[in-house]
RNA sequence: GGCGCGGUAGCCAAGUGGUAAGGCAGCGGUCUGCAAAACCGCCAAUCGCGGGUUCGAUUCCCGCUCGCGCCUCCA
């Protein structure tokens, strides 16, 4: 088998991977933070790692992948307060909108989804550990706290040397209880806000809540064990909350918490970061607004290298609207031809392994559109020319499933009802007569009225058919 | 201030030490009653600027410039 680069945040470099068995990947995904609707821009990551474990998959690789839900932290209770709800009852919705869009988007079901909530147990076992071998405290003001201090190996991963830390950077002032101002909570003392909406839980301490960076680490080794073979996340997450993941896990357990840790490039909008505090947040549903299908954000997304900026535009997506509809009519022709020229075969054959190529070269997956729209291209070419070997339009066949099982990018049919399939078949029969007729004004004026309506009319060899926009 | 990433045709965007994928847009043609779709052909890149290394650099090194990100809870 060939091998599968990736590149590794630890290392910064590509990198040869593999699972730890040889057999399944064990991967962790930083999933949302369940207050508000994802942004496009946190889906850009999700869509990233999609395309990941798809990759690994068509790599011979079985994925097991957890993707946590984050249903606990200050905005979330912030909300609950103000709605006299509890956490859960803010939360509940917010996840069923997530699994929506995620479907719109076609990014694949994880294995697991856990609630941070749902593992309250867990992260106090790790708290406890971690205190017994002296890398955690409790402060004055109650919360429990790790002490960088006590791991040397604290900012592998980032880089950053925190005493470097100079004028610009954001850096908190309101810490006074901590040993270290880089030590971060592991377990947060209740304060009465929490325990009106049901953010508080008993614990060897006193009544509280995790920190952010506690639920990962604890999910993680609690479903997929001590050593992952993948972590991964957007580039705003490598620090502090990596940082603090592999400081707590690894401090506990003495064992490497992850081998290899992916990392996402941001998406902007007018060259700027997209986020809620800027006030240029894009959301699926301005997509589906547009009447965008998931299909053709997906084409959006993979135009761009995974670890490469993004800039989010209108006529970006547009453009990739109209290309995959390049892709979707392809399918369509393959789906109905009855054969091929034999030349086909070799042209499937080159397509699917340089998809396959592109993917286990660090996902790079605009080179693997690269090599799906030249087989677009030649496809249509060969079977322009007609052809009978049922063998090679077969192959064909197989080629774009596996190509298009990773990219996903035939764009769905628009719901039509009955009522509208009848009234455009009539249509169409009516047209057909004025064209037999040689009446070309009437059935220029048919074609007219239904595309006024999104409908297009296309009149080839085995008649008319038609499509929407 | 520290660290990192990027500046490739009108727009988006891969890639390589030996003059550059793909998508969108544009132009001409085939097909069609006309279109649409598809196909054929064309147009379009001194690969940010200045040095250096090399037989040769867009690709390696140095400097500059512009843009973006991270430096405690934001994918």
């Amino acid at each position: 088998m060939s091998e599968f680069l990736l590149y590794n945040t630890l290392s910064r470099q590509v990198e040869p991977f593999g699972p730890a068995d040889g057999v399944r990947v064990r991967m962790y995904t930083c999933g949302p933070t369940v207050y508000n609707p994802a942004h496009l821009g946190n889906f850009r990551t999700f869509l990233f790692e999609d395309l990941l474990r798809r990759s690994l998959a068509l790599r011979g690789w079985s994925v097991e992948q957890v993707m946590n839900l984050t249903d606990v932290d200050d905005k979330i209770i912030k909300r609950a307060n103000e709605r006299g709800l509890t956490i859960r009852e803010v939360t509940d919705p917010v996840v069923d909108i997530f699994h929506t869009h995620r479907t719109y988007l076609r990014i694949q079901p994880a294995e697991h989804y856990p609630r941070a909530t749902d593992y309250i147990a867990q992260m106090i076992t790790l708290v406890e550990r971690l205190i017994a071998k002296g890398v955690a405290y409790q402060a004055e003001d109650r919360s429990v706290y790790f002490a960088i201090d006590k791991f040397p190996e604290y900012g592998r991963l980032s880089r950053l040397d925190t005493r470097e830390i100079k004028a610009g950077a954001r850096v908190s002032q309101d810490e006074y209880t901590k040993d270290n101002a880089q030590d971060f909570a592991l377990w947060k003392a209740a304060k009465e806000e929490d325990e009106r909406v049901e953010a508080a839980w008993e614990s060897p301490w006193g009544r509280g809540r995790p920190g952010w960076h506690l639920e990962c680490s604890a999910m993680a080794m609690d479903i997929l064990g001590e050593t992952i073979d993948l972590h991964a996340g957007g580039v705003d997450l490598i620090f502090p909350h990596h940082e603090d993941e592999i400081a707590q896990s690894e401090a506990a357990t003495g064992r490497v918490f992850a081998r290899c840790w992916c990392h996402g490039e941001f998406l902007l909008v007018d060259s700027a970061k997209m986020a809620k505090r800027v006030g240029n947040v894009w959301g699926v549903a301005e997509l589906q607004e547009e009447g965008l299908d998931g299909a053709a954000a997906r084409h959006f997304m993979f135009g761009t290298h995974y670890r490469q900026q993004l800039n989010l535009s209108s006529d970006a997506l547009e453009a990739s609207r109209k290309a995959v509809r390049r892709v979707g009519d392809l399918a369509a022709r393959l789906a109905t031809a009855k054969g091929a020229p034999s030349a086909l075969s070799a042209v499937a054959v080159e397509a699917e392994a340089d998809v396959r190529a592109a993917l286990a070269n660090d996902l790079n997956a605009p080179q693997a559109l690269s090599a799906l729209f030249i087989f677009v291209n030649r496809a249509n070419a060969l079977l322009d020319q007609g052809g009978d070997d049922v063998a090679a339009l077969e192959r064909a066949r197989s080629a774009f499933a596996v190509i298009d099982g990773v990219l996903d990018l035939v764009p769905g049919p628009i719901a039509v009802d009955d009522a509208l399939a009848t009234r455009v078949a009539g249509l169409i029969e009516d047209r057909k007569a004025a064209r037999a007729r040689r009446d070309f004004g009437e059935s220029d004026r048919i074609r007219a009225e239904l595309a006024a309506e999104g409908i297009v009319l296309e009149d080839g060899p085995e008649g008319t058919t038609w499509k929407r926009t």
